[in-house]
DNA sequence: CTATTTTTAGCACAATTGTACTAAAAAGGG
DNA sequence: CCCTTTTTAGTACAATTGTGCTAAAAATAG
């Protein structure tokens, strides 16, 4: 039998390197030799495990939903209902150097969903998946009667889905401008402001 | 004397033909060669215009804000004080066919500043006029006496700001998911939310 | 018409691109 | 040790890239 590779752990290597190239250089930049140099192996090599690079670059697109996704799903919560609340939603925002990575990457393929439709498809999914958790936060403010009783459900999802975003493009476009710390107090600011 | 040919006008020519290709096919497809075709001029001919393909980038994406700024500094605002002050915001939404151009386009340069020093100081000049605006706005509504007595001005900059971009942002991604008018609703719902 | 200068067209070239292809290297089961 | 299959390395090639360069075309003043 032959050498064995573990092809996912090799296949998030090669997807990692690919984050590195287009944080330093663009997506532009990101061609498979670059990314295979980044990543340690030839040319050759890197395409046993993606074929072309349309596969490469769905598969470093959704490497950062799954990521986000598993650390939202492992994290433990713990405090008040709100302050709960406030680092789920947290989450969302590029407060570490983490998740400034994994949404700087992220941003970067957005754009490229305008012209894309595999990876669009791949943005729509996560923008009802995260959509679905601010609905959930907005519907909790409500059960647990924390919310003031004049909301309006949809348009507040929507707000708070956009204020999270924006904060979110903000700090990662202009960081010098918007810091870490002044996106979570506007975050908690404008939850507080939901409640009675 | 040769032929007279207004440098300005052809210039603004290519900036749209290199907008509708970028649009088209994105920027990494926006090859000299193609913007020329899409401007129906020679490579040769274009160059006499842009020596090279990033003076051709940042003048393109210079010229969306030269257009937004245009376009709200002759409009004439009328309605009430937070009527005005909604068609202000507006125009910083894609909601209608020359704003989401603009809007998209700024998206993917915007996107390209996080690799392109040239272009990153253009976005940061925007940002801070924006912000301005959006400044001018709250203090209008505090001023006018139409705030509630409670806000924290700081951060309902920061929020309303975000509130726009996050809305802007969500809208030229997955219009099908938010439309134009429920962009428009958010944000007077929001600035509702701001006032007594 | 001529002279002058701008404008245009297009070729050339080196560099880079994605990917197809071949063959060597590696490694574990027998 | 040897066989089998996976894994890797590297070459090759056509296509595309940005840009340098040259010369023709265009158009206006005289």
């Amino acid at each position: 039998m032959p050498k064995i590779v573990d092809h996912d752990k090799r296949k998030v290597q090669i997807a990692e390197a690919t984050w590195k190239v287009i944080i330093m250089e663009g997506l532009e930049q990101a061609s498979v030799r670059k990314i295979a140099k980044e990543a340690g192996l030839s040319v050759g090599a890197m395409r046993h495990y993606f074929s072309t690079q349309s596969d490469l670059f769905a598969y470093s697109m959704k490497l950062v939903s799954d990521r986000v996704k598993k650390r939202a799903y492992e994290k433990k919560y713990d405090g008040t209902p709100l302050e709960a609340m406030q680092e789920v939603l947290s989450e969302f925002l590029p407060i570490n150097e983490e998740q400034r990575i994994e949404m700087e990457v992220w941003l970067v393929f957005s754009a490229k969903t305008l012209v894309n439709p595999d990876l669009k498809s791949l943005g729509k999914t996560v923008y009802h998946e995260m959509r679905g958790v601010v609905e959930h936060v907005i519907q909790s403010l409500i059960d647990l009667q924390l919310a003031k009783d004049d909301l309006d459900k949809q348009l507040e999802v929507e707000r708070l889905y956009a204020l999270i975003d924006g904060l979110a493009l903000h700090s990662i476009l202009y960081p010098d401008e918007l810091s870490s710390n002044k996106t979570v107090d506007t975050l908690k600011y404008h939850l507080q402001s939901l409640c009675t």
